[in-house]
DNA sequence: TGTACATCAGTGAACGCGCGTTCACTGATGTAC
DNA sequence: TGTACATCAGTGAACGCGCGTTCACTGATGTAC
């Protein structure tokens, strides 16, 4: 147990245990004990539990918000001057994605990690992320932009959402899902096969018709 | 205070403390206090904070059943005989979603709820879930099976849980998702509003082309 | 080369606190005779 | 009509427990002179 594995060791085990069980039903014991390291090790190395939660979160996003970056920077010289069709930016998207968590511990736990920071109050996370990560998601918005020229900007952004929703949702309870397909309809989906499943239906979403006016005047 | 209006308050408040902030960061005494209510009263009636949790979603899932159940039987006698049409059937859920909580505090309330239920691991209660109501949603399943034959059946469950996702995952994420796009497009979402957007999304989705395929063979 | 001091990762035990639950009790209402 | 008993919603205080955090301490390594 050299300088400082302890502090990869906590990170490893706290990221496992938190997608698991989520952020307040998840106890520096249980951590520490588990990462077999001392209980106060965490506060010595990270300074509170807040903190831990953040450093878990800035190792899967630093690397996937780079990457991201590259991948955008290419796609733009790629595509100079013209408009980056929408199945390349989230071919990209995914790509970046399907990246990240190839050395970490899986792509669950980065979608579990996600679902949670939105569904679990914590609004020192969510203040985080927005700080850390916020001009990566606008420049990728810009980008979604110009290749979604035909919807008016709030459709877009409640699209966005929409299609977020969906892939968080269903790669973060994946285990669960898996379980009752494998069970019901004997066919095992891998990640990158159900990636390959949700490409059209995201596609398909961001393109689909404006909803009929309903009547209701706009200014 | 008469009989028994104890049990109402607590469930009230309950509910709104568990979507504010979920169920484990939701103590008991901040139940009782808020809803000025003996801090025993809740193991008096409900037997443990488990038993409260299962009630509070009992009151929003019970209703919900029932008129989901009443709808599917007024789409079927007229559709008699044929298919229902995916954006009937659809109409109609939305109908009974829309119509539960009216008297109670809100849909995003139940929607919190509901992704709680599927974020935070608590094992019990998705247990309890199932078994309540397995069987209403295998019946609306049945009905979708037949509106889109189309789809194999384990890509119209896959399909099926990615339109789920968008759909709690939005509604769950509501007040903040609203909060930006005032902010930023001067545009107020309602609650319907949101429904009407998400409708052609949703049809989009599941009428998506099938994934080309990526040549690994199949039984 | 040897000694004194500084730095730093890690430790063990304890701290106070808020938690869900329990329990003996109260006081109002209903029932039997 | 009056008394004894049962029922039941609600109460107040305490229970033990697991939590995040703190703190004085250790022991290894590096640096200054």
């Amino acid at each position: 147990m050299a300088q400082s594995d302890t502090v990869t060791r906590i990170l490893d085990t706290a990221e496992v245990l938190f997608a698991e069980k989520g952020f307040a039903e998840t106890s520096l014991r249980s951590i520490t004990t588990r990462a077999k390291v001392n209980l106060a090790a965490v506060n010595y190395h990270f300074g509170s539990k807040k903190a831990l939660i953040q450093a878990v979160f800035a190792r899967y996003l630093d690397p996937f918000a780079e990457r991201l970056h590259t991948a955008l920077d290419e796609l733009e010289s790629r595509y100079a001057g013209t408009a980056i069709p929408l199945d390349a930016l989230l071919e990209q998207l995914a790509h970046s994605v399907l990246e990240v968590p190839a050395e970490r511990h899986s792509l669950q736990v980065f979608m579990k990690l996600l679902g949670l920071a939105y569904s679990q109050a914590q609004g020192h996370l969510r203040r985080y992320i927005q700080a850390q990560y916020g001009e990566t998601f606008q420049r990728f918005v810009a980008c979604l932009r110009i290749a979604t020229p035909e919807l008016p900007d709030a459709e877009r952004f409640w699209r966005l959402h929409f299609m977020l929703g969906t892939v968080i949702f269903t790669l973060s309870g994946l285990d669960a899902l898996r379980d009752i397909a494998d069970h019901e309809y004997q066919q095992h989906m891998s990640v990158r096969e159900l990636i390959r499943h949700l490409r059209p239906v995201v596609v398909a979403g961001m393109r689909a018709p404006l909803p009929e006016d309903d009547g209701s005047a706009l200014s």
